[in-house]
DNA sequence: AACACTACCAACCGCATCAGA
DNA sequence: ATCTGATGCGGTTGGTAGTGT
């Protein structure tokens, strides 16, 4: 079966926009509006194209006040924060920057920002040897872990300012026990690896769980965003744990009221972000678990 | 000069959601 | 409540320009 064509792709034009297509459109909108119907508007104007087409044109190169390129440092910081705690929903990130189209910011996300922020680490790292056999070993063990969360999470950890001291990454003696299955994993690649490769971030990313899940109803990375804005010490230290071993929910009762408390003041960014943080905690809650009791009893 | 490789970005595709009948 | 078409969204692809060999 699958689903119907949403035009005659035989008679529909693609790629590249002329600039006499570009003008037939930008004209046609700006004097008439889109009239609600997309779908329709290309026929209307004589233009060979899809409506989707046509909606994407305007929407990302034709429409008023687009800014495209030259990324600013400050747009930098927000599309980073945003997407450490949001995610890739592109839409609302570029709902914070006027101007800025959701495409625009995915491509600079992903051919260009993602580079400079996660290659500043590889860079820094004094043993390339080691940290490619982690990172493979990373992606064979877990290939649930959507690309998405690790990138976030390699972006947290840099963002926790690695080299201070008193970070809790810095402290191992701070750091929870682990799972017995994560610690299997880690021998595992440990074995792999010839030379010391004890870096102690590369494992707590094996025990890290998926960036969309919760713990008793606290999204993981809304935590881990917390740590990055100014939570204290020991509420990072406690959210950590939280991460790291599911069993650590009985702390539910102490974190109790302190996440509802973060989501509604902490978070410069608008009703819109906390409001996707909100939906994201509560359809995910009852997942999180349900997925960590069956990785337990493996 | 020619080829290979990489980076960038516009556009496409398919799925999810919404809205109205 | 259900169905259907329109719209929105995010992942992916393909073309092109730039750079290296």
């Amino acid at each position: 079966m699958g689903r119907a064509p949403c035009c005659d792709k035989a008679n529909v034009k693609k790629g590249p926009w002329s600039p006499e297509e570009d003008a037939t459109l930008k004209a046609y909108i700006e004097e008439n509006g889109t009239g609600g119907n997309w779908i329709a508007l290309p026929q209307k104007i004589g233009l060979k194209r899809c409506g989707k087409s046509c909606r994407l044109r305007w929407l990302n190169y034709l429409r008023p006040n687009i800014k495209h390129g030259g990324f600013s440092e400050e747009e930098d910081n927000i599309i980073c924060n945003l997407y450490i705690s949001i995610g890739s929903r592109w839409s609302i990130i570029a709902a914070q920057l006027p101007g800025r189209t959701d495409n625009d910011i995915k491509n600079y996300w992903n051919t260009r920002l993602k580079k400079k922020l996660l290659g500043r680490r590889k860079q820094s790292g004094t043993n390339r040897g080691s940290q490619d056999l982690m990172k493979d070993a990373s992606d064979d063990a877990h290939q649930a872990l959507s690309s998405s969360a690790l990138e976030r999470l390699q972006l947290h950890m840099q963002l926790q300012n690695l080299q201070n001291p008193f970070s809790f990454y810095n402290n191992p003696a701070l750091w929870p026990k682990l799972h017995p299955f994560q610690e299997k994993m880690i021998q595992t690649v440990q074995s792999m690896n010839d030379q010391n490769c004890s870096n102690p971030l590369m494992m707590q990313q094996f025990a890290l769980p998926n960036h969309d899940q919760t713990v008793q109803g606290h999204n993981v990375n809304d935590l881990l965003y917390e740590q990055t804005t100014g939570a204290s010490l020991a509420i990072e230290e406690q959210y950590a744990k939280l991460c790291i071993n599911p069993k650590m929910a009985e702390l539910e009762n102490a974190l109790n009221g302190m996440s509802s408390s973060f989501i509604s003041t902490s978070n410069p960014v608008d009703s819109t972000i906390v409001a996707a943080k909100a939906d994201g905690i509560e359809q995910q809650s009852q997942g999180m678990f349900q997925d960590y009791e069956l990785g337990y009893n493996l």
